[in-house]
DNA sequence: GCCGGACATGAAAGCGCTTACAGACACGCC
DNA sequence: GGCGTGTCTGTAAGCGCTTTCATGTCCGGC
């Protein structure tokens, strides 16, 4: 049987073609143009039938959709992709940092765009230099898109926004024409500061993190920082500089120990506060009886360890769904107002700042 | 100035629909139409400019890439991948289950893949009815596609590779025609088990995990069972039941340890483990004098939960490295038999066992 | 002074889909 | 019996790129 809807001549070798090229690629998936061909019919037809969006008569869908499942037929996402002017993806991009908090924040973020129906691409810039290529790539593939912390430069932001791409920005200072969510900082940080000097009474403390490259950061260090000042408590002039892992934690609180020895150290995240636990014991102190160390973040490992950390729980899951439906609003048409959403956190008493001592918790 | 290259007719009033179209979706980025305009030449020498595959006259390039520059052109990826038959892009599907196996896993993965320039994108199929769908709808948007554990059943991923899609399976029985990478599995849990057994001189054992849903578990199970029966020690019939996550953990724990007392509990995955650690304390149980429990995967908690928890380390990074290798090698064309690739794992000893009690480590 | 080849570029066909528009057909009504 | 009206379906123009093929153009060699 002869092809009965195709463009006269476009087609033809269509299938020869299909064979050789389709050796690997995007291989020798069916296309609409078989299936129209099988069921008798044009692809205008088909593509009614498996979008739903004109009525098609019932015996006409019936054998459309029988051929459809015959072939295994899938329509080729980017030229649905190329015909509707849309993605229907998102992207999310994240730093270096690999740690449990970016993988909470990326699935929360997944299960809600999921549920919406829009894909995921992730991308990780490790501190990369092609960072900016990295993303712009990232985002001719998306309709829109999530960046977490310092990833990339304004410029960058201002270029994709004024393409018209909604971004949502997470833990990072607002841009013109972004939706922004955050945890909220300064308010944890000063009833954890408060905590650690007025229920605690400690005098001499140390803040382990690099505000420099963090907005979290630096909006914590400001707040714990105001605390001690309006305590008349002695404080540091600025954060002791740390990579924001364990080994980090561990190596920034070792060299600091080594010179100086402060009663608390208040650290910017849970892995670095970790780290610093180790380091101080295998310095022969005792946490919290020598020293007191706090984290933020609360991740698993703060609630097993001994001294359980005390810490500061982040919305993390909470984050990347706020992120994921904002999006999914601004792609809907909702072209208000930047929002610049701000999720509670949540002060976590447990042992490692000398609370519960009796059970080590 | 009109347009040189135009079709006839056929990019008429392209700017103006530009603009109507642009308030959203793919926006109002710059074409190569508008490139080619702008420098003066043909969309094909803007093409060749960008993609260096033909040599361009100096200065041609050079009127070129300042087009691209002053228009901020990127260009569509969906027309790209249409016309190329290729998307630059690698997808990975895993179960419900997001806790650090996952996350590491899939860092791994997303770090290989960028190095390699292919763009990633994730999905979960949290057990849902719908993912055959979904999968399938992933699987048009990517060149190739890791697949972890049981998330869909054996006639999608034959479909696929019918289709000539490079698959990687992971922690998952092989299927005809695609790769897989798993962690060591029976080996380790021998080791683990007779450790347990003549190290310790334990007899009584019960075994957390469900061995029907996964195969690493169900490897660990034999393996385990094996070395009970060799060295003549009792053991329970089957695995007892239980979600792969530290409440699941908690519950199936506290379930067993109420009506039975085994010296011993080896979890299949140390969140199941630190989970059964927390039921025994709330029983009033001490770990390990009382109990021993053992899980498998070594995430960060387990290294810093007190006591430090005995476990199998499982290099999980590398699992998602070697897939996006994996799949490299197989978009570039090599076409050999499939390579199921085991990688080493690694018993670590701490203190949940019984080793180590002076320090609790 | 003419010819063959190298090199640079343009024209146009596709990639597989969506959708505006138009055509075909059946029906019911005056 | 002619003619709207409404329903279903086909035609074809795009979507924005890549790539093959053809067309110049410019040279050096004879």
């Amino acid at each position: 049987m002869k092809a009965l809807t195709d463009t006269p001549g476009a087609r033809a070798g269509r299938d020869a073609v299909a064979q050789g090229a389709a050796a690997r690629g995007l291989g020798r998936d069916a296309t609409i143009y078989q299936v129209a061909d099988r069921a008798g019919v044009s692809i205008a037809t088909v593509s009614r039938v498996l979008r739903g969006t004109t009525p098609v008569a019932v015996e006409t869908r019936r054998r459309v959709l029988a051929a459809v499942d015959e072939l295994r037929f899938t329509p080729s996402r980017s030229a649905r992709s190329l015909a509707e002017g849309q993605h229907a993806a998102n992207g999310i991009v994240f730093p270096d940092l690999s740690g449990p908090y970016f993988a909470e924040v990326v699935l929360g973020y997944e299960e809600v765009a999921a549920e919406l129906g829009r894909s995921v691409l992730i991308l990780s810039t490790h501190g990369r230099q092609a960072a900016r290529q990295m993303v712009l790539d990232l985002a001719s593939r998306v309709d829109g898109l999530v960046i977490l912390g310092r990833t990339v430069g304004d410029e960058v932001l201002a270029d994709l926004t004024a393409r018209g791409l909604p971004l949502v920005l997470m833990a990072r200072d607002p841009v013109a024409g972004a939706d922004t969510v955050n945890a909220e900082n300064s308010e944890s940080a000063r009833v954890l500061t408060e905590h650690l000097v007025h229920d605690h009474g400690y005098r001499s403390f140390a803040f382990l993190g690099d505000a420099t490259t963090s907005t979290d950061t630096s909006q914590r260090w400001a707040a714990f920082r105001t605390v001690l000042r309006e305590a008349k408590v002695p404080g540091p002039r600025a954060p002791t500089p740390c990579a924001f892992d364990e080994e980090g934690g561990r190596i920034a609180a070792d060299r600091l120990l080594r010179r100086k020895r402060p009663r608390v150290l208040v650290c910017a995240n849970d892995e670095i506060a970790l780290g610093a636990v180790l380091a101080a014991e295998a310095l022969g102190l005792r946490v919290p009886d020598d020293l007191a160390v706090t984290g933020w973040d609360d991740v698993m490992a703060a609630r097993h360890s001994r001294p359980g950390l005390t810490t500061v729980r982040q919305p993390m899951r909470e984050l990347g769904a706020w992120a994921a439906r904002r999006l999914h609003e601004r792609l809907a048409g909702d072209a208000s107002e930047p929002r610049h959403e701000v999720l509670p956190t949540q002060l976590v008493q447990r042992a490692s700042c000398g609370c519960h001592q009796e059970e080590n918790r």
